[in-house]
RNA sequence: GCUGAAGUGGUGGAAUUGGUAGACACGCUGGACUUAAAAUCCAGUGGGCAGUAAUGCUCGUGCGGGUUCAAUUCCCGCCUUCAGUACCA
């Protein structure tokens, strides 16, 4: 009986749905184990065979565990709401709800045929409203919290209230706005309710606050910083000012310093950990406030070298800083205006990443030195960003490459504070070891000396104080798009309120045109029923909006990781109604055993998510402060891109160009030459020339006008085989362009009754897009080799984390595996089903040990993530177990067990061809005994001064001097020594045997 | 610039408490089967040199040093590629 692949892997998909195999349970008495994948965002694009190898490895790792005696909770969903299908809708006019839809269909369809052990009944998908009703409940909790650093935790806002109540804001220690007014709880009495309101905004976990945004008035929409090139979108070159918008913010800031303790309690991949580090960005150091001479402003800078104070000999402002116009001296003021205008153009990221090129301006205004008094020129340098720290630093160009590069280029001194160094060529930037000179009270102090001292004189004269500052900004909450979770807020009197808990989900409301409105609004601005009946509690058409009762609603939506940070707990009870999960299932199920997705999530899903499950934490909604114990980033799979080569022609410059040259150019044809006929561009220019002569297209004289330039094409690589050759009449259907193109191809004639003619593409790997036409798809592998050969096949490729490309000729390999392990049950007459139930006798030493050496290897690489590994001891035991003939069901039925998690199919069918009548996927592990591959003689190798000569077979009984005769008696060995006597003989027993000339 | 990861045959990769480099697979070459092809099976396959051959020698894990009886593995210094990215003051 044949290998059916087709066969057998519909039937077990269908029987485990229909059996609902893989459903886990909330209530078991066996430990409990989940394994998550990050969940798709369903593009129109469908699957690549790039995007399963995460799910495979998870589903392995689920599938093992499960043999282990694990409760395994397995799910899969949708993060569905998202960019590309509200550009598709802009473009065709479908609603993205639908889109959406029929993608989820596809990737589904997709995700089945590689049989994937998913509990689907609790599948989830953040656009659905019976899902982001607890997004936006979750948001609802976010405003009704504030951050009390007395308690290091969130707190409900009704707590604040009372404190305000009580004694006013003077000692409450929030996470809060910069620049509150101190008030008495009398003055919160007499705060008029807007008042009230507007104050506890700047406390609330999620607020209104007005923040920078790139703002394209063409587009209609808010660019991120790698959306704009050279000052304009990069869609379209349409210009791109900076402009507030008041917009809704997450507070994470509040949450820096237990994002970064935390990452000690997770086992994630320390790169992962030290972005999410670097990131958050702690810095220890000091605000230092400089006067500004002659005003009443003063700056307030960030500092990590409070020590090097008396270094300052310049202040450099962000130009966008908000005192700029206000200190700007009338001499100063056309140079700095013009030097605004200037950066204004640049994005922020342009700006960061050119370090060479140093620019600024004087402001003509002074600040002056808290401790000397002295002046200090104040600039503005667009090296400095308005969004970080203060947007202000004190320059000091002695300690600082930066500093020190902007004083030389505009000439501004360089005052040297450090003991014995030179700074004539650089900044001293070192701390340890460096003494403080030439500052005052500072001098002759150390590094660490002389910062604390610096922090005291600060705090003592009330120049400022030591602080802890955090990179991480707070996160901007709203998008100006339609395809996102609307906002559970209206607005009375200007001011956001919460829809209560029960009337939601505020579900996403019905619009003419997905394109923000004409003067500017959101999409949502163009829904006619979009506004809040306080009374009735119900969404209503805007005409009734009286802003007495009736009220507009918001129109910003939520961002795309709102969804997606905190879908994990959903499935622990997917289908709950009442709450976002029961107690019970977040109380069994607890936290992600074991996450699986891409690194390039590091610092915004997996932040955000850790964000969130903190503040459920803290208000007592879930049990765990870290959602995911352990988390493994897959490496991207690359595709194999292929290209023909076309022959593109130009008249040579410099010759006596008549009419006729222009008849070259149009008589020759195009020609695309295979890659096996040159490797140099000078073979391609010969290869095509004695083409163009051979046909009369050109002439001995002509030849020299013309120019041949070797142009790569991408073709599809569905239309090249496993031999690089091109299927020449398929491309050029797919390419009616090319139809009449001459392919100039090997000439193959061994066999002279057939020439063969075969066009060979050239190869690249590039990442896998539709762009390239190096797509490779699932369901074509699925279909030809089968889910089992792909899921092996995608592990074969390589280890789990890295990047590595795609090769689909490689499959073969994997494929002839599985027929070979059909065929160690197939021993029968004409292939048919058998194994040997006979007790296993003497002379099965060996089939045992290749079991056994199996089960170790096995166990030990699922277990260390190592799925490449474990493939080929598969293929290696499979190939030994045929060399043996081996037909024991002792050998064979826990060989299946081995191999189900990766090639679940095949070995389901043959583990009911054993005979039994339940799924394999509950089957106990087979357990790795030593005594099976006990030895008792060790094939040494002997080495001289390390290099390996020859080996000996000799028994593991021997102690050293025994050994050391036995080598040193040996044949070879004295032939070696040609009459020396060794220096030294090393021996390790059991390992190896070096002799030292 | 910074941070992280990685450099091993024609290709993907294997081997690190230092101990026989190249497992397993692809590809390629030769052979068997076939009218032929596919499929399947068998054998060979890092480079160089010597030998009719068995075999032996030699070089070899990005480059240059070092430690060691022994280095793909440890240390120092460089180079290259990929990914991320913050001038964080």
């Amino acid at each position: 009986m044949q290998y059916n692949h087709q066969e057998i892997e519909k039937k077990w998909q269908k029987f485990w749905a229909e059996n609902q195999t893989f459903k886990a349970s909330n209530f078991s008495h066996l430990p409990k184990y989940y394994v998550l994948d990050m969940f798709p965002y369903p593009s129109g694009a469908g699957l690549h065979v790039g995007h399963p190898l995460g799910y495979i490895a998870s589903d392995i790792y689920a599938r093992f565990k499960r043999h282990k005696g694990f409760n395994v909770l397995h799910p899969q969903g949708y993060d569905s709401f998202g960019l590309p299908a509200e550009q598709y809708a802009i473009q065709t006019g479908q609603h993205p709800a639908k889109t959406t839809e029929e993608n989820i269909k596809t990737y589904r369809r997709q995700l089945d045929k590689i049989g994937f052990s998913f509990d689907w009944d609790r599948e989830v998908r953040t656009s659905n409203p019976e899902y982001y009703k607890w997004t936006q409940w979750i948001f609802i909790q976010l405003f009704n919290s504030w951050y009390n650093k007395n308690t290091e935790k969130a707190e409900d806002i009704s707590t604040l209230i009372s404190i305000f109540e009580n004694e006013g804001n003077i000692n409450v220690n929030a996470v809060c706005d910069t620049e509150i007014p101190e008030f008495s709880s009398e003055d919160w009495k007499y705060f008029s309710k807007k008042q009230q309101q507007e104050m506890l905004l700047k406390y609330r976990l999620s607020y209104l606050s007005d923040t920078e945004v790139n703002w394209c008035p063409a587009l209609g929409t808010v660019l991120a910083n790698d959306e704009i090139v050279n000052g304009v979108s990069e869609r379209g070159g349409h210009p791109v000012i900076r402009k507030k918008m008041t917009q809704w913010s997450m507070r994470i800031s509040a949450y820096a310093q237990r994002l970064l303790d935390g990452l000690s309690t997770i086992d994630w991949p320390q790169p992962l950990k030290d972005s999410q580090t670097n990131w958050i960005g702690r810095s220890q150091g000091a605000m230092v406030e400089f006067k500004i001479q002659n005003t009443e402003f003063k700056i307030s800078v960030f500092t990590t070298r409070p020590d090097t104070i008396f270094g300052v000999s310049f202040m450099t402002l962000a130009p966008e800083h908000e005192l700029v116009s206000q200190i700007t001296t009338p001499e100063q003021k056309a140079a700095v205006e013009a030097y605004i205008e200037s950066t204004a153009k640049r994005s922020e990221r342009e700006r960061m990443a050119d370090i060479k090129t140093i620019s600024g301006v004087f402001t003509g205004a002074f600040a002056e030195h808290p401790f000397t008094k002295k002046p200090i020129p104040i600039w503005i340098g667009d090296y400095v960003l308005a969004g970080y720290g203060t947007g202000a630093v004190m320059a000091v160009p002695c300690g600082d490459q930066r500093d020190y590069d902007f004083a030389k280029h505009f000439g501004i001194d360089i005052p040297n504070i450090f003991e014995n160094v030179d700074i004539s060529e650089a900044a001293h930037a070192d701390k340890e070891g460096t003494v403080i000179a030439n500052s005052d009270f500072l001098s002759g102090l150390s590094y660490k000396k002389a910062l604390q001292k610096a922090i005291e004189a600060l705090e003592e004269n009330g120049f400022g104080y030591g602080k802890i500052n955090y990179r991480l900004r707070d996160a901007v909450f709203s998008r100006q798009r339609y395809w996102g979770e609307p906002f559970p807020v209206y607005y009375k009197d200007g001011m956001p309120q919460m829809i209560d808990e029960k009337h939601l989900p505020i579900v996403l409301p019905e619009v003419e045109k997905y394109l923000p409105t004409e003067d500017g609004k959101p999409p949502l601005g163009n829904a006619e029923v979009w506004a809040w009946d306080s009374k009735n509690c119900s969404v209503v058409t805007n005409q009734l909006i009286d802003n007495e009762t009736i009220f507009p609603l918001e129109l910003n939506t939520m961002p795309g990781w709102a969804g997606s940070s905190w879908y994990f707990n959903r499935y622990m009870d997917s289908k709950n109604a009442d709450e976002f999960a029961s107690k019970e299932a977040l109380n069994y199920w607890k936290e992600v055993d074991l996450y699986i997705g891409g690194s390039e999530h590091a610092t915004g899903h997996l932040l955000y998510a850790r964000f969130w499950q903190k503040f459920l934490f803290d208000k007592g909604f879930v049990p765990v402060d870290e959602f995911a114990k352990k988390l493994i980033n897959q490496g991207m799979i690359l595709g194999e891109s292929a290209f023909v080569f076309k022959a593109t022609y130009f008249v040579k410059n410099g010759c006596d160009i008549d009419k006729s040259n222009d008849d070259i150019l149009i008589k020759i044809p195009v020609v695309l030459v295979s890659k096996s006929l040159f490797n140099s561009d000078d073979d391609f220019e010969r290869v095509v020339k004695n083409y163009l002569l051979k046909n009369n297209f050109l002439n001995q004289n002509n030849e020299n006008l013309l120019m041949i330039v070797r142009t790569p094409l991408h073709t599809d690589v569905s239309l090249v085989n496993s031999s690089n050759e091109l299927d020449i009449e398929g491309f050029k259907k797919w390419r009616a362009e090319y139809k009449d193109a001459e392919f100039i191809c090997e000439e193959n004639d061994r066999d002279s009754s057939r020439a063969v003619r075969t066009y060979k593409v050239g190869r690249e790997v590039e990442k896998m897009s539709k762009s390239k036409y190096n797509v490779v798809n699932p369901d074509e592998i699925c279909e030809e080799y089968g889910a089992d050969a792909l899921r092996l096949f995608e592990m074969f490729l390589g280890p789990l984390e890295q990047t590595k490309p795609w090769k689909t000729s490689g499959i073969s390999g994997v494929y002839s595996f599985l027929k070979k392990l059909w065929k160690l049950y197939h021993s029968g007459e004409n292939g048919t089903f058998y194994v040997d139930n006979s007790p296993p006798l003497e002379g099965l030493g060996e089939a045992f040990k290749t079991l056994h050496k199996t089960i170790k290897k096995v166990t030990e690489d699922i277990e260390n993530f190592s799925f490449n590994t474990s493939v080929a001891s598969f293929m290696i035991a499979v190939n030994e177990l045929t060399a043996l003939q081996c037909n024991k069901r002792a050998i064979l039925e826990p060989l299946l067990i081995l191999i189900s998690p990766y090639a679940p199919h095949i070995s389901e069918e043959l583990w009911h061809k054993l005979g039994h009548d339940t799924s394999i996927s509950t089957a106990e592990f087979p357990v790795f005994e030593e005594k099976y591959l006990v030895e008792s003689t060790k094939n040494y190798p002997v080495s001289f001064n390390g290099k390996m000569r020859f080996t000996l077979e000799l028994s593991l009984d021997l102690s050293v001097s025994e050994i050391e005769k036995a080598v040193l008696n040996h044949e070879k060995t004295i032939a070696q020594l040609q009459g020396k006597s060794p220096k030294k003989v090393i021996i390790v027993p059991g390992k190896i045997v070096n002799i030292v000339e």
